[in-house]
DNA sequence: AGCACGCCGACT
DNA sequence: GTCGGCGTGCTC
């Protein structure tokens, strides 16, 4: 009997393609296990084993597999359950899901080699220019990648180039596999055997009498052994001996010492005494956590909903005991921007070297780790913390979801699909494993708040900050009248200055929010009001102080500042708006004397960036600190008794149902970051609309009367969480043909639906990457099924497919648009 | 998604 | 006249 395995790709194609492969592998391949196939002309790929059947495909003559690239699976059936419905859900294919799933360092992909064909004499005078280049090239190393050939020639294309080189024989092309990952080896060295007992050992130190090195060396290891037991680092060795490499090696060369590998996790930790046993709860901690327990008997997720800095953390750290004690997994999820630091010291300090993190400032390899130590259980990944891409884990027995600041809508995925929100798409994997689920906020997004109070969710509140500390006394200060009065220093008005002087005065620091970053965000000339465009994107370059440049956000095209307008030629360029650059260099003029931080995207790149500002913050090296979003998230400021908000403005007269709800949720979160310890804090929010309802119901921490309200506004213009919404994105380099693709398909939509279609309607940048863009928005009713409607968009996009003209248009689907 | 095959402009 | 641009179609 003939065997077959059905795989799946990592490519945006729905249906799994099937190979040939032999009785033995049939045996040997289960589900999940990832497989090299030759795909297409010559490329290898990985992809994953999914079904073994001797059913063989008609149309075709499949190929045969290239290599079994796992023992045991390295994907679960759990996972594969989760991936299905994430990439049905979200309208994208299960090869998707899988790319974005596995660390890339799983997903070997092949590469072209060049090497010399040696058979063949070459006559050099039969090659042209960039032929020879090649072939002189290959006298000097084995082979070349196509990327190489790429530098030498100093062209984009070399395909063809390589083709003719083959064609000539000159050259002979091969695949090659790489194994992206390696696991880390540190050296240790120990004393050989045949010193082992004490006359050898004095035989040997009188022969190394005229090696003083050597016999140090030989000295210190005796040291460090008496001290603890354990293997000893060739490092350790060299820096505690004072000595060096060659030492040491003089030493294994002699048969002196030994050396040997130990394979060592890139992620580790100092293990720590467990005290999450010990934690305390106060009153309030405590009801919350009873009235979280009893909805996990009734099977729902839980709304835990508590004010700022009301000791949430302490109610999770009771919960992942509990789950760890029955022996399951526990998964923390996070927004990228809170996983900071000082929350992971804290449940190491809880936990020990149970907790594995997972995101993505971490390299390729310590995803690896992780990854291996879920799958095999074990100890050190009992505690999973991590973003959103920590769903994709293998967990075997997971018993706690623990999703915090569930309103964040980072959680959401834009870009490649899958593009799934985090916060659901756990409820699902929570619910495959039958674990508990818990959501945390100090501002519940409006979704979970109306899912608690249908009864979908449970529900649970700390009204209180923890260690009964006042919530920050909220003041609204008027930039418009203090305008018109002349009252304003740049950006800051007098208030806002005199209360900054106060908290400087007194040894306390400071926190200045400021929604936007670049130090201003368009420059304009003076004369002409010509503002730079991206050539490849629908936006204004905006200017980046530190490396004087204009840049796009879009597409990251920058330039170079210029002297004179592009336009007009006048040097009469102006910069407009104001960033957290800008605030920061006002700061130095107006309090000289303070020490001003500043933290936004540009200076929080790299692994560490963003832990060294906080860390110096925290040390008070710094006494204000102007910031964007980053600085509203899980960070614990003692010594904060002043936040200003520079504008409120900006982000309620954002053009989106959800500018309300976000900007309640951001200057909520900001002013918590003021008085955490027993001084009352002070935030003030500077707007030109201090009477906006938004405003009020911020100062007064009215989050129900927001709720109320948003909710009342959506139901009555059809918003989620009443209505669920696709977002179809329409993209291509035709504008026209794209107007009429997308007329096209929103009418088509708008028949057969028979729902709210709106649009097609340029967002407010219609051109990114040289592509036009249209969305088309569809509205579907809660009780409407769901799956089916899906079904008839897909129907109605294949018939689009179908139209000739419209196949270079491509589609975007994306799922619960936020 | 990649990548090959196939048809029209700017260069030797 | 060719090289190389990217439009269109296929991948087991």
């Amino acid at each position: 009997m003939d065997f077959f395995l059905d795989v799946v790709l990592p490519i945006p194609l729905e249906r799994l393609f099937t190979y040939k492969i032999t009785p033995q592998e049939a045996d040997f391949i289960k589900k999940g296990m990832r497989i090299a196939v030759p795909f297409g002309k010559s490329k290898i790929y990985t992809a994953l084993a999914y079904r073994v059947h001797s059913e063989a495909p008609i149309a075709y003559e499949p190929k045969e597999i290239y290599q079994i690239l796992d023992e045991i699976p390295l994907v679960n059936e759990f996972q594969l359950k989760h991936w299905e419905w994430i990439a049905e859900y979200y309208m994208c294919t299960l090869g998707e899901v899988i790319r974005s799933a596995l660390p890339s360092a799983f997903m070997l992909e092949s590469e072209t080699l060049v090497l010399l064909n040696k058979e063949v004499q070459v006559d050099e005078m039969d090659l042209q220019d960039d032929e020879f280049l090649v072939f002189e090239a290959l006298q000097h190393q084995s082979h070349l990648q196509i990327g190489e050939i790429s530098d030498i020639v100093d062209k984009k294309n070399v395909l063809s180039l390589v083709n003719r080189l083959v064609q000539k024989g000159v050259v002979l092309q091969k695949e090659e596999l790489y194994e992206q990952y390696k696991p880390k080896m540190v050296r240790y060295v120990k004393l050989s055997d045949t010193y082992c007992d004490d006359a050898k050992l004095e035989e040997l130190l009188n022969e190394l009498s005229r090696a003083p090195k050597q016999s140090q060396v030989v000295l210190t290891l005796f040291q460090i052994q008496a001290k603890n037991k354990k293997p000893i680092p060739v490092d350790d060795l060299e820096k505690e001996s004072g000595s060096s490499k060659a030492v040491i090696k003089a030493l294994i060369d002699k048969g002196v010492l030994e050396e040997y590998h130990i394979r060592k996790d890139r992620v580790d930790f100092e293990d720590t005494s467990e005290e999450s046993r010990n934690i305390s709860l106060n009153e309030y901690q405590s009801k919350a956590l009873d009235a979280i327990q009893d909805s996990f008997e009734d099977k729902k997720p839980v709304l835990l909903h508590g004010v700022t800095s009301s000791g949430k953390t302490e109610v999770y750290v009771k919960l992942i005991q509990q789950c760890l004690d029955r022996g399951q997994q526990a998964l923390y999820l996070l927004p990228e921007i809170a996983l900071t630091s000082q929350l992971i010291n804290r449940l190491q300090h809880y936990f020990g070297n149970k907790v594995s993190v997972y995101h993505s400032k971490y390299s390729i390899h310590e995803r690896v780790e992780v990854w291996n130590n879920v799958l095999h259980n074990a100890e050190k990944a009992q505690i999973v913390i991590g973003a959103r891409s920590s769903l994709f884990l293998p967990y075997s027995n997971l018993g706690l979801v623990v999703v915090d600041e569930e309103h964040e809508s980072s959680f959401k995925q834009f870009d490649p699909a899958p593009r799934y929100h985090a916060r659901d798409a756990a409820i699902v994997l929570a619910s495959l494993h039958s674990s508990d689920t818990v959501l945390g906020s100090a501002t519940p997004s409006i979704e979970s708040m109306y899912n608690a109070k249908s009864g979908k969710y449970g529900y649970a509140a700390i009204p209180y900050r923890f260690g009964n500390v006042l919530m920050p006394d909220i003041n609204l200060v008027d930039i418009k009248e203090a305008t018109r009065k002349k009252r304003m220093k740049g950006h800051f008005s007098e208030i806002l200055i005199n209360a900054i002087a106060e908290a400087l005065e007194e040894g306390e620091q400071v926190i200045l929010f400021q929604n936007r970053r670049g130090f201003a965000p368009v420059v304009e000339c003076t004369t002409c009001g010509h503002v730079a465009q991206c050539p490849n994107c629908d936006v204004s370059l905006t200017y980046h102080q530190h490396r004087n440049q204009l840049r796009c956000h879009y597409c990251g095209y920058h330039m170079a500042l210029q002297q004179a307008c592009l336009a007009c030629g006048n040097a009469t360029l102006d910069k407009k708006g104001f960033g957290t650059e800008q605030i920061q260099e006002e700061l130095g003029q107006l309090f000289p004397k303070a020490v001003v931080g500043r933290m936004d995207l540009d200076t929080t790149r790299g692994k560490y960036a963003y832990e060294k500002i906080i860390s110096a913050f925290e040390n008070q090296e710094m006494d204000i600190l102007v910031g964007t979003q980053m600085v509203t998230k899980g960070l614990d400021f003692r010594n904060v008794s002043l936040v200003g908000i520079m504008n409120a403005d900006t982000m309620l007269n954002f053009p989106d149902y959800r500018a309300h709800e976000r900007s309640f949720q951001m200057l909520t979160q900001v002013a918590g970051r003021a008085g955490r310890t027993q001084k009352r804090g002070k935030v003030l929010i500077q707007s030109y609309n201090p009477y906006h309802q938004i405003l009020q119901q911020v100062t007064t921490n009215d989050y129900e009367k927001m709720f109320t309200e948003q909710l009342y506004e959506r139901e009555q213009f059809k918003y989620p969480p009443l209505v669920r919404i696709i977002k179809i994105t329409l993209k291509d380099r035709d504008f026209n043909k794209l107007n009429e693709a997308s007329d096209w398909l929103a009418s088509s939509l708008r028949n057969v639906l028979k729902i709210p279609v709106l649009g097609p309607e340029y967002p407010p940048v219609a051109r990114i990457r040289r592509d036009y863009l249209k969305n088309v928005l569809i509205k579907i009713p809660r009780e409407y099924p769901l799956a089916q409607t899906k079904n008839s968009i897909k129907r109605i996009e294949r018939s689009f497919n179908a139209i000739s003209k419209y196949k270079s248009v491509r589609l975007v689907y994306n799922v619960d648009h936020i």
